[in-house]
DNA sequence: TGTTAGCACTCCGAAACGCTGAGTGCTAAA
DNA sequence: TTTAGCACTCAGCGTTTCGGAGTGCTAACA
């Protein structure tokens, strides 16, 4: 049976570990506020810990880290579930009140279709992305902190939007805010509502608002929702498998250039005709420089509304590539000429 | 302006180096059956070539690889777009005849959700996978080696497929397949329809047909069908920024066990209540041996019907995520109960 | 009897070193 | 113009060295 302290010290531990994923040290305990035995009195009790199958070291003068026997225990006796924060009540709730429209699905299935076929990750961006502006924003408090957001698009689209509103806001800023942001937001792309913000509106608030940096936060939170949706992404592991991304660090900063909506779209926006090539630093993205960007736009009635391609290595199978491209960007035109 | 040698020397080394991604030197290059030059007469072509920018070299004394301009010359003038193979191009039609179900739609979304809600990877059993079965097979031929496949579901599903037929197969052998198929598959549930051809009709097939090899061959892609759909992920790439995972070999690994079907039912397939956790050896499988898997299964009528769940490191903030999965198996239980 | 301080010991990981082999540029001969 | 020969370069790999973090053990202390 363990101690008490064996118990405190076991679940010091592995919440430790969790975090940081680092052995853990005698000394490096001792140090703790609530820990009041010193560095020796640890080391014996993580040494019985250890005999007892808890914990292991990765040397012989290592610090401990739990081990699967540690983790079940932990599991099993040390845990009391956290309960999920509001916004994850929200997101979970949301998910079945959204719709994913036919158009939608279709950009999803072509990505997937596209990389799977060429071993390279796909970008697709949709054409509401580029074409639908926001008409009319409103925010209706429900009472406490949350509110629900209704955004109208010039589309005629409504979409609505669980949020939680700053905790120093008042009921009057409220309205100033949805005034303000109606007067200098309609009309924005929806997909630049997110830039316009950050570079036009900061200035206004600190004007009108009395907590604009809380302000400023929750409305970067609310048009998160801009980016939705209207970028489709395909075979984003499929980076892994080229030897020039070897090292982990640099498939992460690719993915997360990839996840910056003003960089996606600087990449993919495009009005020339045909398959176009982009080799290396020609896209002027760091992040970027040494991935070759292959693209094809689709057009509605001859006018260019969206974009597909794909991103690979410099020296990518360019051949077998842009044959595919071409082929699927027609299908597309063909499809949104017959269907809308 | 470039000779003759020059451009067929670029474009080798090119193709090579697309192929192999390693530096190539002059020696590499004159072994070539088609390259009548020594070494020495190679290597002034390379040097001229880097002098004028097509080339680059890693080091003082590497071999070459193509820099960007030598990329650009290429697509702009070495290029001749491969065609599309038939499966490509089959690949491209069927998408816009693919229909998702709401359901489906429910299931992706969940996936995605929760693992940017948690920032691990998730993987969801939807219900089919398990409940359904194989009604009724159609091979419906279209001239020359194309072909529809009509799958009919126990659940009244249809499901339709393109499909090349093996070149060297007979009409009278076609029907023999299918009334086999029909025979041994019926009431075979989708999932294991592959797993069954497998292991049991490969002999049967020896038998009766002339050229059985290539009709397995035919059979494992048109069941491959099996498969689609039923397992949903979210956030394959989450893994990379678990500090555990810094080697890419690692991923791979992990990734490649998660797209084989066998495994992820292995793992996931429970009749436990609630969220249950299997701490890294406990899941028996080895290319998963340090991660953790936590799931819950949702119902329909008390009867388990598929599970949530996700994977990480075994460190993982089981504090967390225990919630989470616990409320969402509880929303789609729900769902489900309302719905049907 | 439980706790603490001190000390010798262990071993990882980073930095420094040396060697090998593939590949180059240059020169001189064919 | 092409080729052979040779001295030179340098990435990559294995080896060595060394500091520091952490251990186990012993002996003293409360």
């Amino acid at each position: 049976m363990l101690s008490e302290r064996q118990l405190f010290i076991l679940q010091v531990l592995i919440d430790d570990y969790i975090q940081h994923v680092e052995p853990i040290g005698s000394r490096t305990l001792s140090k703790r506020e609530d820990m009041n035995f010193s560095s020796a009195t640890i080391r014996n009790e993580l040494a019985d810990l250890e005999d007892l199958g808890f914990l292991e070291k990765t040397h012989t003068s290592s610090g401990r880290i739990p081990s699967e026997k540690g983790y079940r225990f932990y599991v099993d006796h040390l845990l009391s579930p956290a309960a999920l924060s509001t916004t994850e009540l929200f997101s979970i709730q949301n998910l079945f009140h959204e719709k994913l429209e036919e158009t939608e699905r279709i950009f999803d299935q072509s990505a997937r279709i596209l990389s799977e076929l060429t071993n390279y990750t796909s970008i697709i961006l949709g054409p509401e992305a580029l074409e639908t502006t926001l008409k009319h924003l409103q925010l209706i408090p429900l009472g406490g902190q949350q509110a629900v957001a209704i955004f109208v698009t010039s589309t005629g689209h409504v979409e609505n939007r669980h949020v939680m509103l700053p905790e120093s806001i008042q009921p009057k800023e409220i309205e100033t805010l949805v005034n303000i942001l109606n007067e200098k937001l309609s009309g924005v792309p929806l997909a630049e509502l997110h830039r316009k913000m950050d570079e036009e509106l900061a200035l206004v608030f600190q004007k009108h608002l009395m907590d604009h940096q809380q302000a400023t936060l929750f409305l970067a939170d609310l048009f998160t929702w801009g980016r939705k949706d209207k970028v489709f992404f395909g075979g984003k592991t499929k980076m892994l498998y080229q030897p020039e991304f070897k090292d982990v660090e640099k498939v992460r900063i690719l993915l997360d250039a990839l996840e910056e909506k003003a960089i996606v779209e600087r990449l993919l926006t495009s009005d020339r005709d045909g398959v176009s090539v982009t080799i290396g630093h020609e896209n002027g993205i760091p992040a970027i420089k040494d991935c070759s960007l292959i693209k094809a736009s689709y057009s509605f009635h001859d006018k260019h509304i969206g974009t597909i391609s794909l991103i690979g290595p410099t020296r990518m199978e360019y051949k077998r590539v842009i044959g595919l491209l071409d082929t699927l960007s027609k299908q597309l035109t063909q499809l949104f000429n017959e269907r809308y």
